[in-house]
DNA sequence: GGTCATTTCTTACACCTTGTCAAGGTTGGT
DNA sequence: ACCAACCTTGACAAGGTGTAAGAAATGACC
């Protein structure tokens, strides 16, 4: 993705404690500025801004590496093997457990993008994911086809969101948040509701 | 709410100037500054500060204004007459329409709040007058009542946010998108889907 | 091991925004 | 007409972002 071409080891280096550091720090305080960041890192401030041109390609980038993980806990959760349905709740199971990794910045940062479109191709990895098992659902009639699935996947995401808001405002414990996401999906998704 | 008592006219006459300047800025650019309100509102930086403390603050006032708005739209809108999935869709719609207003503002000023209990007051008058509603259509059997009062309303909420989102982004018509929302809606809710 | 380009550090600066303060003028209530 | 509340002007401190130039270091490559 990023061209880490012909770049020196004490750059990779730089950058990957500045992500790092930029990712711990921001998650407890998202008005974190440069200096701590780079301070954090062990660099300095002009150090930052020569791997990023500005704080806020900063924070993408910082959204970008959380996604990377979140993407790779997706994909080791066989999305593509049995039932679409498990596959769903599997993917969603994956999604928060790494979302729940970073509860202050992804509610902070990841909700003040800069413009739409660069917004939405940064989720794309996710929402293509979360496509690919609701297609399979809706083709081998698991899921009810009615709906499309570009809004099913934006349905998808916003109740997730609803279910970790809930749990971690203390509002619903994480089980009967878990519980209420499971039987909301499925009912939205058109599929029969097993065991309630 | 707000101790509009024993103020001076001209008082009155600025804290509204600024507020109405700061939504119809803060709408076309959330980045605004508090000199530029204060400029739009003929008043000076140092007059905003006489009534709100921070800009922070202002932005708080902000929203509060614009929910005022919607509250106002939807007490217009007969929640306790008729069936409570019609009374819903009339909620549904009367925030639609104020929240496409101000389409710029409620997706980047609402979504950065300093705390979270000060952000779930704020927004009390809105998820109060759902809660109304969806509590009315489970007494009546409308609605299935296994699912939380509080969890349906912020799945409601959501899936509000999820259909103006895919509207505005261009990903559905304002048509397909209110006709999405209603299914999912009434399917989330267990209410018996009468007419696809 | 030496050379060389890359990377980093230091120091410094310009700029903008927020928030505060004090003094003087203006307006509105009574 | 008085007096307090309000607004304005001008000025300042603090903090954050972004830029620049030169010196020092570090790693890559031969």
């Amino acid at each position: 993705m990023t061209q880490a071409r012909n770049r020196r080891a004490d750059a990779r280096r730089s950058r990957a404690a500045i992500l790092d550091a930029a990712v711990r720090l921001l998650d407890t305080n998202p008005e974190t500025g440069v200096e701590a960041i780079a301070t954090a890192a062990g660099v300095t401030r002009q150090t930052v801004y020569a791997h990023f041109p500005s704080r806020e390609h900063l924070l993408a980038a910082v959204v970008d590496q959380v996604t990377a993980e979140a993407v790779a806990a997706m994909d080791a959760a066989d999305l593509d093997t049995g039932p679409a349905a498990d596959a769903l709740l599997r993917l969603l199971e994956a999604g928060r457990r790494t979302s729940g990794r970073y509860p202050v910045l992804l509610r902070k940062i990841a909700s003040l993008p800069v413009d739409p479109k660069a917004d939405q191709e940064r989720h794309a990895p996710v929402t293509d994911r979360l496509k690919r098992v609701i297609r399979r659902g809706q083709e081998t009639g698991e899921f009810d086809a009615r709906l499309s699935i570009d809004w099913l996947v934006a349905v998808t995401v916003k109740l997730g969101h609803a279910a970790s808001e809930e749990a971690d405002a203390g509002r619903m414990s994480d089980e009967e948040a878990a519980q209420a996401l499971h039987t909301s999906i499925l009912r939205v998704i058109g599929a029969p509701t097993p065991t309630t």
